[in-house]
DNA sequence: GCCAACGTTGGC
DNA sequence: GCCAACGTTGGC
């Protein structure tokens, strides 16, 4: 049973146009336990939005998809790498990264658009202060967004 | 640049 | 195990 997930980038450091031209991406640098924990539940096949932040304006910016599950994140043992922990050892690795390849370049939604949606009244996203990088959406949560940038208004 | 919110660290 | 301090995130 496939799931549904969202993963946040900042498109001056990685866009959703840089996952389309390179083909697929190795998703380093989650040092968050919560995020960790979700891309180890991640399965082949699995479409997530590629939610756009610390941008003008932050919103979706298109849907990508799991082609590779969990693997120990090589940068976390890279001392010239900004995500080096000089606490992990390659004998019991920390941090992991899953692999994804874009799917769709969606018309873009803004973050004020998303709050429109009541499917994701309870969006983790939305939530004030939210700052988890990766999280499940529900499939409903999913399907309201991807009709939202298809349709340019509301479900209903 | 500011500030609220949150996760992590480290002293005790 | 508690909790204050600190660093980071992310919207504005």
């Amino acid at each position: 049973m496939a799931a549904y997930w969202l993963f946040k980038s900042e498109p001056d450091v990685f866009s959703y146009d840089d996952l389309a031209r390179k083909g697929s991406e190795g998703w380093d640098g989650v040092r968050n336990y919560m995020a960790r924990n979700f891309m180890r539940a991640m399965q082949v096949g699995d479409e997530a939005i590629f939610y756009h932040s610390q941008a003008t304006p932050p919103g979706v910016a298109g849907v990508c998809k799991v082609i590779k599950t969990a693997e120990p994140d090589m940068s976390q043992f890279d001392p010239s790498s900004k995500y080096y922990d000089p606490r992990s050892k390659p004998s019991d690795p920390r941090w992991d990264l899953v692999t994804v390849a874009p799917v769709t370049k969606l018309n873009f939604v803004s973050l004020e658009a998303l709050r429109t949606l009541p499917e994701l009244r309870d969006c983790r996203l939305l939530a004030k202060g939210n700052r988890l990088s990766v999280m499940p959406l529900t499939e409903d949560e999913f399907n309201a967004i991807v009709d939202f940038s298809a349709r340019g208004r509301p479900r209903g």
